[in-house]
DNA sequence: TTGCTCCTCACGTCACGTGAGGTGGC
DNA sequence: TTGCTCCTCACGTCACGTGAGGTGGC
């Protein structure tokens, strides 16, 4: 017979996981010396030992080992118990994988949505190329685009290349019914359900970076109104806004770090 | 405002879970009746409660999102945080594969150790035919076979087509030293690293079943090479001793429910 | 008064790890 | 006496669920 020591170094067993084993009926000692309450584990107290262990490391709790050791008589009745571990495991698996699932489409979001380099609040005139897009046009408030934008990145999946903008039929500012159209650029041309794929025209644009909260936007349409009429030019609908930098889908950044990119096609460009 | 009950609803978190993560610091109310303690709860509250459920949805604990939330200023800041977590998934579940793959080997290790149906303690005289094993020997105690089964199961892993069994090439009951040979049936000729892979001869054989502990094959043997001598017969040697009803590797079982074949070939037989 | 919503303890879960504080024999 | 091995509490972990017992306004 062993101590509690001696046998935790031949059980590989810590000895407050053996006490712990006493405690819950699972692993008793042979003998306890009654003055001294010392434990004393015998050849009998090795082989269950390893059977515990044995089954722990196919994932079983103590609780289950217990009812398991005490009900079969042999290996043989251990078989339905195992079939069964092997498909909760499975399950809890596919919860596992469904969590990584998750995880990666967002980083991939967050990847597309990365915001380029930018100079500061200068209105810039360019030839701006077309471009293919994926498109899911809407009429009501302007506070739903956090939404839709979530669910065009969702239907688009693999096939969105780059971060998310909105399109603007109005020519006038709505709080109700508004007509927009929330787009993300799109890889290749590609039927999507509840999505419109189709080529953007290209063209000469007039675009400024807007800083800042979107209660502020007005201001920066003043000016870019005011310099288009100065150029020369009416403005085309739609107007194009780009998200540069937005809320976030999980953290509410602050709106003072919001960078949002406006854009008009001049009209005949 | 809305009360904890009304909140619970829109933000489907159960009442307890609301008023755990206000315990925790993590979703604070955003009004507290000094009178009542009631909590209310404003639209702000709703936007972190979904913060909340997306990292939870992503395998974070309580604790890592209010460290998340506390510190990210924004989506991207969360990049690193993420990827960590996939990686920490992915180890967990490789250690649930591994559980599986252990229970997968010992359930087909259990299928192939089936015990067939056999009649009772007759002594049975038959042809057997020859058989492709794989080997390993050993000179050592018979206390060692155990583990040894284990270890040519192990390594011969898939090609395994049946039962253990063993060969004894001594001619006596030996405490020590005896030279012993476990095996499997084989499925097909392989190489293994430290098996011995080759054909059993088969021919003229006397069988007999004995039910029961090791401790009584003494009386078996006797009655085995009794009914050999009758026959006018003598042994080849090894005897082959199959166990077709062991002590089992995780449980091991009443021994007085052991079942095992003896069998011994008759000389040019 | 009954019913409903809310409140605050306090305990349980799972498999031990981490002390604290104490003992008996070499 | 010191050191070592052993002992028994008791608390912490994680995210709540499950009561118990009580309150204030309709």
């Amino acid at each position: 017979v062993l101590s509690i020591g001696e046998f935790s170094h031949v059980a590989h067993l810590t000895i407050k996981a053996l006490r712990h084993y006493h405690d819950q009926g699972l692993l008793v000692p042979e003998l306890v010396d009654e003055e001294t309450g010392y434990r004393y584990y015998g050849p009998g107290s090795l082989e269950r030992a390893r059977a515990i262990q044995a089954l722990k490391e196919m994932g079983f709790s103590l609780a289950e080992i217990a009812t398991l050791l005490a009900e079969a008589a042999d290996d043989a009745d251990l078989g339905a118990a195992l079939a069964r571990k092997v498909a909760q495991i499975e399950t809890e698996i596919k919860e596992q994988k469904l969590m990584q699932k998750r995880i990666r489409e967002f980083l991939d979001f967050l990847k597309e949505s990365e915001e380029p380099a930018y100079a500061g609040e200068i209105i810039a005139e360019e030839q701006v190329p077309e471009m293919l897009v994926l498109g899911l046009r809407h009429q009501g408030s302007y506070q739903e685009i956090g939404r839709l934008i979530g669910m065009v990145f969702r239907k688009a999946g693999r096939h969105a290349a780059g971060g998310p903008f909105c399109l603007y039929y109005d020519g006038e500012y709505k709080e109700d019914g508004a007509d927009f159209e929330v787009c993300v650029p799109a890889r290749a041309r590609v039927g999507i359900e509840g999505l419109d794929c189709r080529t953007l025209a290209g063209g000469r644009a007039f675009t400024l970076i807007h800083n800042g909260s979107y209660e502020t936007l007005g201001t920066s349409y003043a000016k870019l109104f005011e310099h288009l009429r100065k150029a020369g030019a009416s403005l085309e609908l739609p107007i194009r806004e780009t998200y540069l930098k937005g809320p976030g889908i999980i953290i509410r950044g602050d709106p003072a770090r919001y960078r949002t990119r406006l854009m008009v096609m001049a009209k005949g460009g």
